[in-house]
DNA sequence: GCCAACGTTGGC
DNA sequence: GCCAACGTTGGC
């Protein structure tokens, strides 16, 4: 899941245990995170455009998708007339604080390793909010030293 | 700050 | 249903 750090960090997660991934608005991440994001799956917590690029931490899922209601508030930066409570367009879930990298994985040594070629994050253009990880893309990523 | 890549919108 | 125009994302 990419945030910008400057809107939300993984020291901002980690000071709140726990955050609802409202906003966003894109159909395919909507689609990850409404059908396919079940309680107990870990999550890869990426920062985005500002340095430095790559990943922060990990987190995991303690609820699985439920409607984001922050597109029912007209006051909302999100707010999105089309979405209703009784016919929620916009899904969100719950995710939860687990390790904080000692420093950013940056994406250039994502881009370096053979075993994430395929990666979503890596490929140019690449903007889903909300991606998959391949069972063998996340065992290259723990070996990162990073972690420790 | 630039700009390529992408998703969405809307006229036809 | 097509596709040009537009707005946004995000790496550089």
């Amino acid at each position: 899941m990419k945030s910008e750090p400057n809107v939300f960090s993984i020291d901002d997660l980690k000071a709140s245990k726990t955050t609802y991934w409202s906003g966003v608005r894109n159909y395919q991440a909507r689609n990850f995170m409404r059908d396919r994001m079940k309680v107990g799956d870990r999550i890869l917590f990426y920062h985005s455009n500002v340095e430095p690029i790559g990943i922060a931490g990990m987190a995991e899922v303690v609820k699985a998708g439920y409607p984001d209601f922050t597109a029912w508030d007209p006051k909302d930066k999100y707010y999105d007339p089309a979405s209703l409570p009784s016919k929620p367009v916009w899904y969100m879930v719950d995710i939860q604080f687990m390790k904080r990298c000692r420093s950013v994985i940056p994406l250039k040594r994502l881009k370096e390793n053979p075993a994430l070629k395929k990666m979503g994050v890596v490929q140019k253009g690449s903007r889903l909010s909300v991606q998959p990880v391949a069972p063998e893309e996340w065992k290259a990523i723990l070996k990162f030293p990073e972690w420790d």
